[in-house]
DNA sequence: GTGATACAACCTGTATACAGGCTGGTCTGA
DNA sequence: TCAGACCAGCCTGTATACAGGTTGTATCAC
């Protein structure tokens, strides 16, 4: 693996887990001393992280650790609901290949299995890489590069992905009833690619998002759940400092 | 200006004027020389570009000029009229600020005598500069950052960008008449998030972005005023090389 | 004549040295 | 005591040297 991309992949970790605080400043000499690279790779990294929106550019030049306001997760979560309406609409509106509806329909039966109440633990851990599976198979029904790739930019923020808050939501009461709600859209999503009714495929991914949406304020007021956040610590809580 | 700025935008001009031709490697050396800089600003303006999309990493490392095929713009031009729709929706329901919607109607009044039939050349190139700028201010009327971000990438490339074929428009027959149904497109967006009707409003900028859709089809069976396209170069069309 | 191999040129990824500029703190004078 | 200026440390942007790997070509063997 080369410097850059182990850089990358480290600096993204030390962020999303807290240990490098918002706000803080992350200059190339000490960054590349923890990393035990050289600020080559390092200066690569944060380019590529500022791209992913973890880190932002400050006007001095540099950059340093982002944190993101609610109003932002919640534009950057119906922006995805968006986004994937749109490829829920292409993949109905220009056929979505065989292959990869028959994966979907296999991936809706294992999400039926983890979800059956009473859900485990384990239930939901399986259900979150399920999930992020099934949304990446709905990205490639739609059959566009620049779609796929425009949704990965949003999808790189990982409380705005598909499976952000699923995990925290296991924390929290009636978290059983949401995850049978979001797998009614699942199902109904495939039935609509496959009848071509791209109106209602649309529609249904745009709602499945609110469901994140509604997640996040249900976490947001509970500091234990939040805990569960990927990236959870980067989130600027309305009133707070 | 840094080196770095310099290198990318001196880079964007050559590989938009043709001058570098599509699938092209552009090594470091031979580009630095090029533009009188060192190895490392170039570097940092390739990953920009690639970031872009102008250029395309090389599986062996390095970069070259990317192309697009006519179903790439196609797409592109689609999530941008999603997107826009995005935006004109939220300006709807959310309210856009009183300034911006005072900033868009004034600018429909130029928009209108800028489209008076019959429209000369100059105008043509002042509705490009006024169309580019309502835009703008359509993606500030939604009040998201998420939102502007994203659009921006999308608008990044030039035949994406709501006036890439405005100019090739101008050497076709009955290019006024697009224009005429333009300009209701933009009036009608206005009134709509004025009027807080956001369904209408997203509908419209949808429909809008088709118009390019339309325009790119027909600027695609005519090489003299694709070259009237910025980046046209790049485009390549169906069943060539 | 053709295929495989070896070599040479080149290119990327990385480390590091250097110059210019910014920041923050301290000291001095009023 | 407070304000302003100066100074030192640090940081970014840039240039360049070096190592490892890849590509393309030329040559040799069959």
């Amino acid at each position: 693996m080369s410097q850059t991309l182990s850089a990358q992949l480290r600096l993204r970790d030390l962020i999303l887990s807290g240990e490098l605080q918002p706000g803080e400043r992350l200059s190339e000499p000490s960054v590349a001393e923890r990393l035990g690279a050289s600020r080559t790779p390092v200066r690569a990294a944060l380019v590529r992280l500022a791209e992913e929106g973890l880190v932002k550019p400050i006007p001095s030049g540099g950059f340093a650790v982002n944190s993101f306001a609610e109003e932002e997760i919640h534009d950057a979560i119906e922006l995805r609901g968006t986004l994937e309406g749109h490829a829920a609409r292409l993949a109905a509106e220009r056929g979505a290949p065989g292959g990869t509806l028959a994966e979907m329909r296999r991936l809706l039966v294992r999400m039926d299995e983890a979800t059956t109440p009473p859900i485990s633990e384990d239930g939901f851990t399986d259900y979150v890489a399920l999930n992020a599976h099934f949304h990446e198979l709905l990205v490639e029904a739609a059959g566009s590069a620049v779609v796929a790739r425009q949704i990965g930019r949003v999808v790189a923020l990982p409380f705005a992905s598909p499976s952000g808050f699923v995990l925290a939501q296991a924390a929290l009461p009636a978290s059983q009833c949401v995850l049978v709600v979001a797998q009614e859209h699942h199902r109904a999503v495939v039935e609509a690619i496959e009848h071509r009714e791209a109106a209602r495929a649309e529609a249904l991914m745009r709602e499945h998002a609110r469901l994140a949406r509604r997640n996040l304020e249900l976490v947001l007021h509970d500091q234990d759940s939040l805990r569960l956040v990927r990236g959870g610590v980067l989130i600027r809580r309305r009133g707070w400092a």
